[in-house]
This record gives C-alpha cells, sequence and structure tokens, in this order.
DNA sequence: CTGAAAGCGCTAACAG
DNA sequence: CTGTTAGCGCTTTCAG
C-alpha cells in the first residue's frame, strides 16, 4: 500500500497538517518533529501524491505541448527549449502529436484542458473551428501559438518574421549573380509561406534585369521538394537558384537535382529555410535562413508561464524573434555558361 | 470561474452524483434528466476535472517517458510509437528529455512517481543507482527499459538482439568480398555495441582469409564517428569497409570519408545500424541494420499498459524484436586495387 | 433512477 | 509551533 501523510501523522503522532509543513514548506515547524517526521516519512517509502496537492491547490504544473510531430526537425528544437524551459521553472509537459489530424487535434485540445493544464503551446494546427477557438478562450488557461501571424487571433504567439526571411534569401541569390530564380513554396495558402514569397520576390524584382522567380506550390516535405523539384527542372526554365520553402523541403530538391544529373552550386545553387541540425550535416552543407528554434520555445514557454502567473490572459504577449542567413556551401555565383 | 459538478446540480435540480452519472457513465439514469443535465452542463461551459477524477479514482491515465533526447532520430521514432499507442488507449504522455544528466534522470523519476504515472518508459538511462532502483521498485509502478540488455534488472524491457545485428553486418560485407574491415563502436562499456561488435567479430573471423575488424571505440555521434573514422584513415589499416555504431555515426564517419577524398562504396563501404529515417535520404543512401523502432515504442507502452491493469509487476515482460539487413548504396564490394 | 454521505490525499486558514 | 476544520471536484457505495 502507497503510503499517505495520514500513516505518517499515526506513526509520528501528530497531525497531518503538521506532517505537510514539515514536508514541504520549512517554516514553523519544531526542528525535532521535522525529523522525526521525515524519519517516519521515509521509512514508509512516503511518496507526495501531487495529484492530490494539485487538486488542492489547483495548479497542476503542467503544459500541453499540441504539435504536429516531434519528429519534424523544426518542432524538436523548439520543443527541447520549450521542454527545458518548463523543467527549469518546475513544469511538466505533456507531448501530444497530432499529425494535422484535426480530430485528434481536437481531442487532445479538450483533454488538456479537462487535465487543467496551465497552459498549451500549439504548433502549426489545422484551422480551429469557431467551436474550438470559444473552447479555449472559455479555458481561461494561456495558449501560444507558435509561427503563425500576429493577426491570427487574441492568443499569444511567438514568431519570426518569414518576409524578412526571404528578403534574405533574395538579396543573397541577386548578389551572387542570379538573374533567375526560382522559390518552391508550400500550401498556396499558407501565411507563413506566402510572406516568405513576398520577401523573396520583392528581393529579386527590386533588382534591375533579373526576372521574377518562378514559384510552385506543393507539400514542404522531402518528397513534396523533390516533385516540386522535378517539375521545375522538367519545365526547364533555366533557373540557376532555388529557394526552398523550408530545409527539408530543400533536401528533396538537392536529391532531385542529383538525380537530373546536376550539382550544387554549381549547377544550381539551393538555399533553405529554418536551419534545422541537418542543414549543417548534409552534402553539400545547406546555405539557408536561420530560425532560433530552441529560444522560440523557451519563449513560448516563458510567456505561458508568465500569463499563468499573472492571469492576465486579456492581453496576449506577442514575441517575434529575428532571421538571418546563414552562408554554406549550397549557394555559390551561377555558371557561368547558361543551360 | 470554472464550473463544477456542483454548479451543475444546482441549475438542473439534482444532485451532485446524478450529474456525476448523466455526464459519464450511461447507465441508470432517466433520459430527460440526462439530458437536462447536460443541456445544463454545456450552457454552463462545464470542462470536466481530471485531477480531481484521478484523485476519486486513483488512475492517472499518464504515463511517463524519460529518454535523452527526443532529438535523437532513434528515439523520435519510438516516441511515436509510444505515443500512438498510449492516444489510443486514452493515455498521456509526459515529456522528459534528460540529456543523459543523471541529477535530472533522479529528479524526473521521482517526479514521475509523485505524479502517479501509471507506467514509464525508459530509454537508455545512466546508471541507476541502487537507491533508485528501490525507489522504482517500491513505488509499484510498471517500467519498461528500452534496448536495454535483458539481464539488467527486474523491469521490463523490450530491445533488439544487437549481436544478431552485428552478425548480419558482418555477413553482408564478407559477402560482398571485404576482408579487412573495422567497426567503429560506441564507448567501450556498453551493453549494446559489446554485442553488437561480438556479432560482428564472430561473422568477419568466421571467414577464412579474413583479418579480425580493426575496433575504435568513441561516442556514438555524428562528430564521435567523424573523429574516430579519421583517427581510422590516418593509422591507414587498409580498410575496405566500415561497420558504425549507428546510423548517425555513421553520417560523421561518411563526412570524414569524404573529406579524405574517398567515395562511398567505391573507396569504402559503410554500413550503419538503427535505420533512422535519415538514412535513406543522405547521399548515398545509407545499408545499415534496421530495428523496428516504432513498434518498439508501441510494444512498450502495451506493456506497461497492461502491467499497469494486471498489478502483477512481480512478473516483468521482455519483448525482443527482430533486425534485418537494409541493403542501400553504401556498400559494395571492395575495390580492385589494394590502397 | 436518484439522493445522501463518505472519501481520494493534500493544503490552508484559523485558533490556540 | 501544532491541532482543528474545511474544503479542492469528483466518484462510489449504500439506501431509498
Amino acid at each position: 500500500m502507497t503510503t499517505t501523510l495520514k500513516d505518517i501523522s499515526k506513526e509520528a503522532g501528530v497531525d497531518v497538517a503538521t506532517v505537510s509543513r514539515a514536508l514541504n514548506g520549512s517554516y514553523g515547524v519544531h526542528k525535532a518533529t521535522r525529523e522525526r517526521v521525515l524519519a517516519v516519512a521515509k521509512r514508509l517509502n512516503y511518496r507526495a501524491n501531487l495529484t492530490a496537492r494539485e487538486l488542492a491547490v489547483g495548479k497542476s504544473h503542467t503544459l500541453g505541448l499540441l504539435v504536429p510531430d516531434i519528429g519534424n526537425p523544426f518542432v524538436t528544437e523548439v520543443v527541447r527549449g520549450a521542454e527545458d524551459a518548463a523543467y527549469a521553472a518546475g513544469y511538466h509537459i505533456l507531448l501530444c502529436n497530432s499529425y494535422l489530424d484535426s480530430a485528434r487535434e481536437v481531442q487532445y485540445m479538450r483533454s488538456l484542458l479537462d487535465k487543467r493544464v496551465e497552459g498549451i503551446l500549439m504548433h502549426s494546427v489545422q484551422t480551429l473551428s469557431n467551436t474550438e477557438v470559444e473552447e479555449l478562450s472559455n479555458s481561461e488557461i494561456p495558449v501560444v501559438l507558435l509561427c503563425r501571424s500576429p493577426s491570427a487571433s487574441n492568443f499569444s504567439g511567438v514568431c519570426v518574421n518569414h518576409f524578412e526571411g526571404g528578403v534574405l534569401a533574395g538579396e543573397h541569390l541577386m548578389e551572387l549573380g542570379h538573374r533567375k530564380v526560382a522559390f518552391l513554396s508550400g500550401p498556396r495558402d499558407h501565411g507563413n509561406f506566402i510572406e516568405q514569397g513576398k520577401g523573396f520576390i520583392k528581393a529579386v524584382t527590386s533588382v534591375k534585369d533579373s526576372a521574377p522567380p518562378v514559384v510552385l506550390n506543393g507539400p514542404p516535405s522531402f518528397d513534396g521538394g523533390y516533385q516540386l523539384a522535378k517539375k521545375l527542372l522538367e519545365q526547364n526554365h533555366g533557373v540557376t537558384a532555388i529557394f526552398a520553402a523550408n530545409d527539408v523541403s530543400a533536401f528533396g530538391i538537392g536529391r532531385a537535382i542529383f538525380e537530373a544529373g546536376l550539382s550544387i552550386p554549381d549547377d544550381i545553387s539551393l538555399i533553405g529555410f529554418n536551419n534545422v541540425e541537418l542543414a549543417n550535416v548534409v552534402r553539400p552543407p545547406l546555405t539557408t535562413i536561420h530560425q532560433p528554434k530552441y529560444e522560440m520555445g523557451q519563449a513560448a514557454v516563458e510567456i505561458l508561464l508568465g500569463l499563468a502567473k499573472s492571469g492576465r490572459l486579456g492581453v496576449p504577449e506577442q514575441r517575434e524573434f529575428g532571421v538571418r542567413l546563414v552562408k554554406r556551401s549550397s549557394t555559390s555565383a551561377p555558371p557561368k555558361k547558361s543551360r
């Protein structure tokens, strides 16, 4: 049987309240009493029951993390940051993978609420219906959205300026001398990719003799990038550089380029987005736009904890992080002879 | 304010017990009553408080997952399997990254216990001290260890036969005609790598004219593999094939080979272990030994849930999965001219 | 089918 | 410094 405060109280001959005090706060308990209690507790293999404490105190010391898939290297980094911040603050994290299945997302969201988590960190959740948004709002627990355009709602959010990232990528390619480039984007209706594209196009078209980028849309995955790149290569636009929706799709693009018998960056330059760990591991190391993922995860938890403490849910907090260009070996000047 | 059963009971003019019954079990509540209760609940935005329920029922419907780092691609797959199985069973998962920091491991282990999780899934935890093992045993909650030699303890476990994996790798290289090979292993005292090495050596030395493998030890990471391979290449044993401790270290080895101006598999064949997602993404695609990671994660929570239900903690369950060779492009016959 | 009552294990005033 | 008294919100006998 698991031993409780009551068991200890009997054994030690003091009230359970005293036992509780002896075990937790160090205030107002006679040293001798405390020691006796501690001894008994140890002898009886006492383990605090946090469930009971949570109920009594009304705080779960737990956060919910709702993401599409921890296997996604971007998510992984964010989760690391979030987990570290939570651990440092004495909080636990409930992991929920949705695989972008909206039924699963909703179910997880509800059970997190029922479990009385003190905050929810969500990453790229499918569109929440109004009902769900309302449920979340009614719940009075803080929510922070990752990588969502600030406009989206009255939830808090931490993100990066995707437009700026697009600009950086475009400028980099222009500086290298490319004049015919492509943006292999994600889904046509996804805000972040749209912003990214806008920035890229702006940077590219602001150079006199540069053609407007070829833009293709598809899933921002390895295979999505692979397919898109194959299509692009077939269409034969004579593109000398490609900006990918993200690093993972860039890896797929790289594969397609390789299979076409071309080489990076000699024939085609390639630039990604996110700067996932792998970007520096693949060959050639991928030039990309860095997003401070770990810090974003940390920040998200900080915001959550702050809101949970203050209870000022009315005033959501938005935090935007900067991006920067990470030059590696997948980009260079365009080949001399045109293809 | 958050509404409780009591609020509903007042509004609906029935006892809280009835409300509870109406909301949960469908047994024994008049239809009209139930509907009235449900209506009131909805109107008041009622949310069940699982913390309270857990306390009353004595079950948390939560599992703890203690791993070194979800960023590790092997762990990622296991976690996916575990999470899916947990979700399917209506269980939640508490994520704990230890980064192999044993203080953090212990602290997490204790708080999981205090939180009354119904089971703990641990992966490659630093050596637990006797105290901790005892704490775990006393807790009477099931534990399953991943990838630990079955001998280790009286906890349950799911693993793969590393010896067998080593044999497969060795045989494959022998069949291709290699006669001078190396095993770039992990830490010298780690059971799995030892087994893996034994199997490999057995397969290699059972071929007449084959030299016993060169064995080097180091951290089984990207950089670890990189360093080890550099060292191996410098020592210039004339090795024509390398068996890596795992895929990630194989990637590092690949980098070193590349930097040495050699090519895979033309100059040196390379074979990994685990078959992580990336193995098929890198260039050239990595030949490796497959471990059913997802299934292992699933199996682990099945075992946990089974033990939790039966309460038969005395009889830990061991499940061993099979390995298999996945031939890809990083292995081929040795070069004709010796180097 | 429904109500009353007890209790899960712990905390938190409030007295003393 | 310590005991008493109420709960936290829900489930679960046990009656009726």
